[in-house]
DNA sequence: CCCGGCACGGAAAACGTTTTATTCGGTGCC
DNA sequence: GGCACCGAATAAAACGTTTTCCGTGCCGGG
């Protein structure tokens, strides 16, 4: 941020910038402009723009005509300035190159868009100052909310935005509900259907390869498998954490490591899933046959890994779509507007890796 | 679009609304409650502000601290209206859940922030109807420009936004440049690379499986892996076209249709390699042993596929960000700016699926 | 015929900035 | 001692809307 934004040419000014012969842009219409066409007062024109029924239908199309022939295009910001706020959300998450992120994009984007609100893009990049960088781009601008996956836990980083009275929607993190709206998956609820699937085919001996436990949703997930097997007497459930990252690698180290070969696998991330998979295959374990994995994400690689892999899908499109639509709620609320705490269902996406046999995989 | 966005109060108005208990939220300090508390006229503050250069050095100072003090933040929108731009860029694309359009969004998201400019996110969903509306949303909000990657070659498309004079960076697309700036990928240098790397590796019966040959990617990437067979007396090359989408179930077909094998494929995206990789793995084939493989694009899911897949990576990120800063120099240049097409090299990614021993995968 | 009310449309004041002139003390020079 | 000039600071006019308050002309009822 900071570096000037000064000194540029309004895009009206004298045109032609390449070879002499280009369109030689004129100075777009005003609202004023447009009244003087129609032969009406500039606040006839605004009326038959924002509440047409206060206005005869007659004069509001002549107004409509000269809108149409000047190519009128109305400046949302002039209007901001007087009615006291924007029409842009912003949407802060670590990192849109990340599938799970980019789909809550998609989806906000979608119902951003339905709206008629623009969406910013704040990709904070995993870094704590740029995350705060973007919050004050965003009381700049007016934002008439943000939906948020804040980097950390801490919500006191959050005050800045709550200060300046910005609506906020947390996504993926959950939010006692008295301080605002959030999104989010039911984990618990997804770690039970993934080990309840292993039971129905079959397993009893269940390993859960997971994450570090003061991660929320790795406890959630394991959560619910230990609510799973407590349906089945005669189930066993083992458990590893990895300390580091939930990568690929590391699923794979923990294949190989592994002494006696559980029946089913519950890896909390399609990352350790795939990894796991590759290297149980590399060491002549067959799945589903021997072993069947069930990963969690329904990342796109999840489909790909060797045989393909069973795994829990959650809604992360509907996650962004609701975010964008709670926050319009609250903020275009003209009565009260009760805090929500959505949370969303994951499903079980079934493939090759927990099916002997298989009907057509896609 | 369109759904009116009014009746909202203002974000200061009577606050409260959860508990009772919240902050009342204040009517945010305007620059002319820094300058009476500073003692001095407003325009001084904004020319502390924006040129300090032209202010004494201790007046500067006490106009700092009252902006402190107030916690003052500039209305940007204000500011546009007077000098006749916004400080936003608009990126259009077709699918941010695509991780190639989400690689460029990053990167875009990191150039913009660097320079103070936010970015609108326009996601047209594959709908042309949309990629028009974000246009006019753009042109509404005087955009200071924009990065697109246009759902059609189509270059009338664009002439709203170009009539308009906001100024436009192609992506992905490449542009006539006395049109415009653009950014893309070199697809002959990708295809020749893939090919020339399965020659080295001692295959001499190629197959490259391609996409329709109206897509210039695919007809380019064809175009290099001639090349480089050209360069080998011995060498053969044939050609398998996907009528319809580049999937990977239609990668699994091809490999399942397949007379004879070859000893080198070159797929023209990493879904098609992934099909049929795993498809020639179910007829008993080895890869690398007896096939080698080269995907294209360097997907999340490339390191995956069974056997790793090695394959062609397109600097993406770097797309999204050139993109933006070409944009930045066209709109910020105060001399001439020269239309640009750059084009970037791709880069060949080593895997098992051409490699016999494996030293580290990863 | 006069008056109250109604339906339309208009004038003008805000909104928060930037920027162009302009003023105002000083200072150095002749 | 007067003059021109200079740096520093200011007043005021935009920018393009929305919206409140009024004026006007028309109607029907008394």
């Amino acid at each position: 941020m900071g570096k000037s934004v000064r000194g540029l040419r309004p895009a009206w000014s004298y045109g032609c910038n390449s070879e002499g012969v280009d369109a030689i842009s004129v100075r777009p219409a005003r609202i004023q402009d447009v009244a003087a066409a129609a032969g009406v007062s500039v606040s006839t024109v605004s009326n038959v723009l924002n509440r047409p029924e206060r206005v005869n239908a007659r004069t509001a199309e002549r107004v409509r005509d000269a809108v149409a022939a000047l190519d009128y295009v109305p400046h949302p910001g002039a209007a901001g300035l007087r009615t006291g706020h924007s029409s842009s959300i912003g949407l802060v998450l670590p990192d849109v190159a990340n599938s799970f992120y980019s789909r809550i994009a998609r989806g906000a984007a979608d119902a951003a868009y339905e709206h008629g609100y623009s969406l910013v893009l704040c990709d904070s990049g995993d870094a704590p100052e740029r995350e705060q960088g973007y919050f004050t781009m965003l009381i700049e601008q007016r934002a008439v909310g943000a939906v948020v996956v804040p980097l950390s836990a801490d919500p006191t980083r959050l005050s800045r935005l709550r200060e300046r009275g910005i609506p906020l929607v947390l996504a993926d993190r959950a939010m006692p509900a008295q301080e605002g709206c959030s999104v989010s998956v039911d984990d618990i609820a997804g770690g039970r259907v993934a080990v309840q699937h292993l039971l129905d085919r079959g397993a009893r001996d269940i390993l859960v390869v997971n994450g570090e436990r003061t991660i929320r949703q790795c406890a959630d997930r394991y959560q619910g498998a230990r609510q799973a097997v407590r349906t089945r007497r005669e189930a066993r459930l083992g458990q590893v954490v990895a300390e580091e990252m939930m990568t690929v690698a590391y699923g794979s180290d923990i294949a190989h490591g592994l002494d006696e070969l559980p029946d089913g696998v519950f890896c909390t991330n399609d990352f350790l899933a795939a990894g796991l998979c590759r290297a149980l295959g590399e060491r002549g374990v067959k799945i589903p046959e021997d072993v069947q994995v069930v990963g969690y994400g329904d990342l796109d690689l999840a489909s790909f890994v060797g045989t393909t892999l069973t795994t829990v899908r959650q809604p992360v499109e509907e996650l962004g779509r609701a975010a964008v639509e709670m926050l319009l709620d609250e903020v275009e609320a003209r009565t009260e507007h009760a805090h929500e705490a959505r949370v969303f269902a994951p499903a079980l996406v079934l493939r090759d890796s927990t099916r002997a046999s298989s009907d057509a995989p896609f």
